[in-house]
DNA sequence: TAAATATTTATCGTAAAACAATAAATTTTT
DNA sequence: AAAAATTTATTGTTTTACGATAAATATTTA
């Protein structure tokens, strides 16, 4: 399974979902959906503005876990 | 910008096109469009499969660079 | 270098899913 | 308890993956 780990930069960054919201101009909702592993897919571009405003690698935040 | 590395991984494994279609269950068109970048998206079930066939991290496929 | 094989590219159609907008519910903070 | 933040849910639209297929191109092999 692919495990999102945003939550784990925002800790490390100390930046709210609000904060982050705010950087990648996506709706909260969607944002807050992202972050609880509640989408099937994933936009590149969605990825470069997360890593950009968590300032980070796609490896930060997607991790693969066997079973 | 976010980079796809699967041909890296490929040339690591020595593993060819075919092969990982074979691994992953798409058809070898779309393996390929990933491969070479052309998908502006990726379900996390495909990420999966990737990372499963390639013996790899998200990490180890995808890649952010500035600008 | 000709043939075989592998890979890429293109087109079309369908299904999946992101994402926006919005509102309500829930959780967390003050 | 109230306010603020976050999550969840719903609906609609748009984007895009992905399959099927075929053609074009590139690579390997005999």
């Amino acid at each position: 399974m692919i495990i999102i780990n945003v939550d784990v930069m925002l800790a490390k960054r100390k930046m709210s979902v609000t904060e982050l919201t705010e950087l990648v101009g996506l709706t909260m909702a969607n944002v807050s959906q992202i972050k609880n592993g509640k989408v099937k897919a994933i936009k590149l571009s969605t990825l470069e503005k997360l890593c950009a405003a968590l300032n980070c690698q796609p490896g930060d935040i997607l991790e693969y876990r066997r079973q």
